[in-house]
DNA sequence: GTCTATAAAAGGATAGAC
DNA sequence: GTCTATCCTTTTATAGAC
């Protein structure tokens, strides 16, 4: 009943939490919400089946937490580019450059955004329900007005810009797929794909 | 008992079979195969749910057979680009046009390919035994070589080949699954993905 | 060949002991 | 807080009538 002890267990609460959604941003991603038993993702977690349950209700309330997590990682990512002085152009190889050494090294901020991509596309109800909680501007609509900048200063090839930007990402998602299924064992350059940017006529330089 | 009733018979087991397949591959597509219901099927092909296992063994073996048609469907047309005798880069661009061409109408040689990059990526067991059944060399793998050709007659940036070859078809992976969930309403113009080719400092001309 | 009804299995969720 | 054992829903697969 001392306090001391109740808020120590408060700090024990929430590093389970954590550690439970680590866990299940690993197997979620490699195997899909649909594929993904809870029983993976209590492994994975080293606790055991039941202790799941003390922390969530359902799986779908863990997929759905962890996708808000996504979009705000995601944005709080693309904000920064956004505020920092550099070139348009540089913002977006910066945001690239990021994602491709999270996800080469398995790290959750390159998970957070395969989650939130394939959360875009897979039609799973948690998914688009925490999507649409976030009733605020989606994270990629941030990168239009950029990429609208570089067009003007010449920096970015003409064309729609939210097709642009969609191309550029659905383009990382699907190296991202490729990377974590193990198809591939490393990440390409990332100068690759910022040649999607890339006037016909016109050196980078 | 007559030879000829036979025979008819034969024909619509056949054609009940290339009907469930095709109504499974658009299943399979659009919910990914852990989520895809055999009662979402039979309905989708306009059957009763008994009937499925008449002429299937088990989900299971539906994918497996829809993967291995997909990755002879992909290879055929990899082989028919690396026969003709245009420039390695326009073997590129057709490649990339019939892909688009097939995901923007819904046609299933567009599923196809989706579905043979799903299998790549997918760790589902079924997929991967049809993808490995099919021991002969890879289907991507062919155009390595294309690719090759076309760095060494300055029409296609230089770099890792096969990394080059994963880089364009997993853009176009991602391109297709966002088109395909609807997040995209229709695909982009395939010349985007082109620049991924795109030497440096050099017009495509 | 086609359907409806039923069995069998898998996986999500809960209960209760410790 | 944590675990084990059990329940219950969902989905795959089969049986049997027509």
């Amino acid at each position: 009943m001392c306090p001391r002890s109740e808020q120590a267990n408060a700090q024990v609460k929430d590093d389970r939490q954590k550690q439970i959604l680590a866990a299940a941003l690993r197997v979620f991603i490699h195997k899909g919400f649909a594929a993904a038993k809870m029983s993976d993702i209590a492994t994975e977690a080293g606790i055991s089946y039941g202790l799941m349950y003390h922390y969530f209700q359902s799986k779908d309330e863990i997929y759905a937490e962890l996708v808000r997590d996504a979009v705000d990682s995601s944005k709080r990512a693309i904000e920064r580019v956004r505020a920092d002085d550099s070139e348009p152009i540089d913002k977006m190889r910066s945001l690239a450059q990021n994602i491709f050494k999270g996800v080469g090294k398995n790290q959750s901020a390159g998970y957070y955004f395969v989650l939130m991509m394939e959360a875009m596309t897979s039609g799973v109800y948690p998914a688009r329900a925490a999507l649409h909680s976030h009733n605020q501007e989606r994270p990629l609509g941030l990168l239009v007005s950029v990429v609208e900048e570089g067009q003007h200063k010449g920096q970015i090839a003409a064309g729609d810009p939210t097709e642009l930007v969609l191309t550029f990402f659905s383009a990382i998602l699907g190296l991202a797929s490729l990377k974590v299924s193990g198809t591939m064992t490393s990440m390409p350059d990332s100068e690759i794909l910022m040649r999607i940017f890339q006037p016909a006529s016109q050196k980078t330089t």
